[in-house]
DNA sequence: GTGCTAACCTATTCAGGTC
DNA sequence: GACCTGAATAGGTTAGCAC
């Protein structure tokens, strides 16, 4: 089984996230109302208990499971159609199809969602690293040029006051916003300018998530 | 506009399998 | 027997069609 879509995977587009709520851009996917069959008429039941007596889940087979994912890889909606195609090879109920393909993207969605949050966390991570080095190469140069102001001032008689209260992060970004080219451009601004993230300047500093724009579309 | 129907969804239940 | 997984159910939403 490929519950972890290591296998041909249908791709979503990665600048939306609308994949998770919404397969083909309507507010639900597949909802295409066609005129029921027979068959399909009456699926909601379970047909396991039509015949009075109560029949026991059973699992599918290995066979079935691989011929259900099979399809499932080829396209994740199941239509009419290809639903009473694979009951008839399967000998399983439409239902039982429908049904399958329902926990089938679901559990796809879930995946989907552990891999997003992988990625959210490699970015985090990423962009966290980079600040450290910043902060880092910040106070070497705050103290180089305390020690050069202390050097001048001793010579005027006098020592330059450097606040402590000064973030490094304002200083960091008034260095690199009064001399871009020279510092040239971050990780992080690189990525923005390639359009995977939006990120300002400001968010630089106060980012406890990535701040991807992505659109969240409500279910 | 309303009702019906069939598709979808999430949340939950329940049974089979494994340790 | 506890825990996990997956098949099935319950209940809700949405959209197309007929009236």
């Amino acid at each position: 089984m490929d519950w972890h879509c290591t296998t041909k995977p249908f791709v979503p587009q990665p600048e939306t996230l609308s994949f998770f709520y919404n397969y083909n851009n309507n507010p639900y996917p597949g909802v295409e109302v066609k005129q029921a069959t027979l068959l399909e008429t009456g699926e909601r039941s379970n047909p396991a208990m039509d015949n009075g007596s109560k029949e026991k889940k059973k699992r599918l087979t290995s066979k079935q499971i691989e011929l259900l994912e099979r399809s499932f890889q080829e396209e994740i909606k199941l239509d009419p159609e290809r639903k009473m195609k694979l009951s008839r090879e399967l000998c399983l109920q439409p239902r039982q199809i429908a049904v399958w393909f329902q926990n089938r993207r679901t559990r796809w969605k879930t995946k989907q969602l552990e891999h997003l949050y992988d990625v959210l966390k490699h970015q985090y991570d990423v962009i966290s690293n980079e600040k450290q080095k910043l902060q880092e190469e910040v106070m070497k140069l705050k103290a180089m040029l305390g020690k050069e102001q202390g050097f001048g001032m001793q010579r005027l008689g006098g020592y330059p006051e450097i606040s402590g209260e000064e973030t490094v992060e304002s200083t960091s970004e008034g260095l690199r916003g009064s001399n871009n080219k020279a510092w040239g451009k971050s990780n992080i601004e690189q990525v923005a300018d390639e359009g995977l993230c939006s990120l300002s300047v400001e968010d630089y500093n106060t980012v406890s998530l990535p701040l991807c724009h992505w659109p969240i579309v409500p279910y």
